[in-house]
DNA sequence: TTGTAGGCGTTATCAT
DNA sequence: ATGATAACGCCTACAA
């Protein structure tokens, strides 16, 4: 049987259920013994949704990410439940980068979490205040809205990677710089853009628009850009590609038409792989803290939960993680791509 | 605010909770615009806890897996939430392997949601039916434990993987094969050494105790455990990794140690890594689906909650999936690996 | 169609 | 230290 009560307990011990819930709760109680008893021989599990309702806190926190399938959303993952600590539970839950469907959860979280950690799919919401609706505590991570001040966020400095990132290839002689970048309307998309467009034109250097691609976040569009950008009449010598699943589908594009990197193209990522050491050669990337950008994340939302429960004033914090460049063998002077046979 | 309810909305049109509380389940209502405005004014949002409570359903499940760093259960966790379609919310959970966690989380989980999916962490669980306790319904994926036949299970066929890869390796000649697998109280580390030692012992080769090593289904585990194959004073000429991350770290050390494969060294995964065309040789590997694997083990859950909400008996149903073998560029003959001099 | 009222399982405030 | 009892926010007969 499942469903034993605090109520059966109390009646097979012989007490009330106010004693059951003391014991519960930690309280000195004289039948403890048996009370532990009735626990046990009726599988007794107090309900967490009783809990909740009158309590009014659960005792979780809730993480929502657009791909769990990314691993840099499962490293913040993770980074943030090692700064939860014992007290919280950490739900993780995809949005799968719906729009609605992250709406939707948004909604049924309420009232089951004490707080959620965002990456919020875009950055501009229908009216001015979307998530201003849920009452509950918020931090962004990595991805911002419209209204972002009003809110905690622990973003990573995407200006100056993608900075960092276009003076390298700048540095080694590079003028056919490419970016494949994501949606430009979430922020990682539009600042590491940014980072690049602002680069390029403080250097001097003529922006290409076709050399500004916009695509997805995904293995597969960083792929298909790849191979559109190498299908260009002049390609680029050097191409940045804006996360970690479009590096790799890009490595892959430039695998297959058997591209030698770095002879025939220098190739950058923004954020590191996870096995950088495994393939030939290594991609020099653009390198976050992607576990502590978590952790700072968890931080910030158990400090608002907090505030919020000693009805504390607490302005919106903004964190931002610092990013370096690590050289590895995929980057090198310009030699020029062969001019391309059309088809 | 973040708490108006229900009586707040009722209140503010002049009309009882009932009405408003039909209004939320889609009945017709009289004054229902007037209601959809309060509710908008008020930012009223249903109270989760209160619906858990009062209707015993969640629309909730969650899946609860050791690692979620692991693009395994990542894709589980991926495959899962496909197949549980738009009505169930699904919660990701990780106990980061460690047992008192994995306990405690599936006591909080308890009357939150309507079902769980468990990787767990050990076969042996103290006691004869340990999660016998929580009355909710278990569907158990990729592991079990000792009581695994009371419940759902969706488990991978581990023997014949390892039979597959034992037998690859000995077709092309090789005898002195190693094993690095995955803890041995745990579903796919016993049975995935056990389908090794099997196939060896049917092929009439002695088995090298040695050369089965007991590791933990990290990189860092796999990282070490073929160092130490490699320190062996009789190196083996082929190795068998027992899972995704184990065969990258056992890939790191023959990268580091300049150990060409497969001349030097054959070596087969057991799982096939996520880019495997991005490594050279590519990585023979035992390949199953993944989110199949996921989506099977949701479907199992959903059946096992409705069976359970109709108080119908269902048996156990315990699912495999299918494995095959991958050929890629890392198995060869053996030619022997130089003798090693200590140190 | 609408309102009233009881109860879901807990915790917390009273007395005792 | 313990017991009765009133909430917590919602749903759902039962009546009207």
């Amino acid at each position: 049987m499942s469903s034993a009560t605090i109520t059966d307990v109390a009646q097979r011990v012989g007490v009330s259920v106010a004693t059951v819930s003391r014991y519960l709760s930690g309280f000195n109680v004289r039948q403890r013994d048996e009370i532990e008893n009735a626990i046990h021989e009726l599988n007794y599990r107090p309900s967490a949704a009783a809990r909740n309702l009158k309590s009014g806190r659960t005792a979780t926190v809730a993480i929502v990410v657009p791909d769990i399938s990314n691993p840099f959303f499962a490293a913040i993952a993770s980074g943030a439940e090692a700064a939860a600590g014992p007290d919280y539970m950490v739900l993780l839950v995809n949005s799968g980068a719906v729009r609605e469907r992250e709406e939707k959860i948004l909604g049924q979280l309420f009232g089951r979490v004490d707080g959620v950690i965002l990456s919020p799919l875009q950055e501009d919401n229908e009216g001015p205040s979307f998530f201003s609706k849920y009452g509950l505590p918020i931090v962004f991570v990595d991805r911002i809205t419209a209204d972002a001040d009003k809110f905690d966020s622990v973003l990573v400095d995407n200006v100056k990677g993608a900075r960092l990132a276009t003076e390298h290839l700048i540095a080694l002689g590079h003028e056919k710089i490419a970016i494949i970048t994501g949606p430009l309307h979430t922020t990682p998309g539009r600042l590491r853009a940014e980072g690049y467009t602002s680069t390029l034109k403080r250097e001097k250097i003529a922006l290409q628009k076709r050399y500004l691609i916009e695509s997805d976040f995904t293995r597969e569009g960083g792929y298909a850009s790849m191979v559109k950008l190498l299908e260009d009449p002049i390609p680029p010598t050097a191409v940045i590609t804006g996360n970690n699943l479009m590096s790799i589908g890009a490595l892959e594009a430039l695998k297959e038409k058997q591209i030698r990197i770095p002879e025939d193209i220098s190739i950058i990522g923004f954020d590191d792989l996870e096995f950088p050491t495994l393939i030939e050669p290594g991609l020099t990337a653009i390198f976050r803290p992607w576990h502590e950008q978590g952790a700072e994340a968890m931080r910030a939302l158990l400090a608002r939960i907090a505030a919020q429960a000693a009805h504390t004033e607490l302005s919106p914090q903004h964190h931002m993680v610092d990013v370096h460049l690590i050289e590895r063998g995929s980057c090198a002077p310009p030699k020029g791509l062969p001019a391309r046979s059309k088809g």
